[in-house]
DNA sequence: AACCCATATGCACATAATTGCATAGTTAAA
DNA sequence: TTTAACTATGCAATTATGTGCATATGGGTT
């Protein structure tokens, strides 16, 4: 499982708390791989018990004290062997193509909009790619590291521009059927 | 949950065995929404409760026995009513996207690896279905029903087209990391 | 004063998915 | 002749994810 290795990553960045980690899967990391608080949470708990990361507390007023965790020497040694073992492919699981595949037995008004809803959502992803691509890459020398996000980051925006024309497309078939 | 309704959209075109449903989520809507034999046969078994489906057993010589599963009037309605609910969009999770993200920390020949695996694997599938294309869509009367089926089938070419430049694309920058 | 939002961590329960196993006969290839 | 692949269904155990809740405080809005 690779959420492990996310956290991972996340960590080889820098020290971070649960709440820092779960904000990272709702943006840049979780471009590629989406998850939840409590599943950050959890997972916390594990690799802290396989030893990949060491945890301290940190004393707040007001706030609830931090939780800061830090990745190990096993930890970094734990990404490198997990990056030589091959990647599962993802495996597909879109409602709104389905229900697309099954046509004739689907409100059309319905899935119109639910169309449109996605096409929205990926505009605004694109759009948030952009801005980060342009504040952070566009027109600089590159370390490594930001070469890596920076093919990430252009692979994301290929995709999210194709989806939005397939999208696009789909509604245009979509006002032909029938006639 | 869509499995169950993925499953009620294949039964709408025929009554079939769980084996049946198996294969077909290996191809055709397995294209959009993937599940194992495992997950077919105990989804079927919920569906038979809750009278979305009707199973009858078929005798067969040699062979174990076939159970025929068949969308009742209930089924129908209720993947009306699905169709009419949003639909989620499918959360990201991509190991291989992960590795690029964190280049610095990863064994690059490995990747390297990884992503022309991946490469093949969608050309593969667009290969698939270019090939479904052809023989049952391209230069045909289509019916409501399979004009759903090849909007489906077309945004899935153009993704997979994209997914193939856009890995390749990324094995050219990788070559460049570095330099 | 009442309400929501952000910070911060986490439990408990429920649902979903994967992995490995079990059974059992037929057909075709090595 | 053994081996493998295909047909056909399903249980059990584990792992992964999602949903709802619980707690605690400060700051800003209505």
């Amino acid at each position: 499982m690779a959420l492990a290795e996310a956290i991972l990553v996340c960590l080889t960045d820098r020290p971070m708390s649960g709440y820092d980690l779960a904000k990272t899967f709702d943006a840049s990391i979780g471009f590629f791989w989406r998850a939840s608080h409590q599943q950050v949470y959890r997972e916390l708990a594990k690799l802290r018990e396989r030893g990949l990361v060491k945890s301290s507390e940190i004393e707040q007023s007001g706030k609830p004290n931090r939780i800061v965790h830090t990745i190990t020497t096993a930890g970094k040694n734990a990404l490198k062997s997990w990056s030589q073992k091959p990647s599962r492919v993802p495996s597909v699981k879109d409602e709104l193509l389905v229900k697309l595949y099954a046509l004739e037995h689907v409100d059309i008004p319905a899935l119109r909009e639910q169309l449109e809803v996605r096409l929205d959502h990926h505009r605004a992803i694109l759009n948030a790619y952009h801005k980060i691509k342009e504040r952070f890459y566009d027109g600089k020398d590159l370390t490594i590291s930001e070469q890596g996000k920076h093919i990430a980051l252009t692979m994301g925006i290929r995709s999210e521009k194709e989806m939005i024309k397939s999208y696009e497309e789909a509604l245009v078939m979509l006002g032909q059927v029938g006639s």
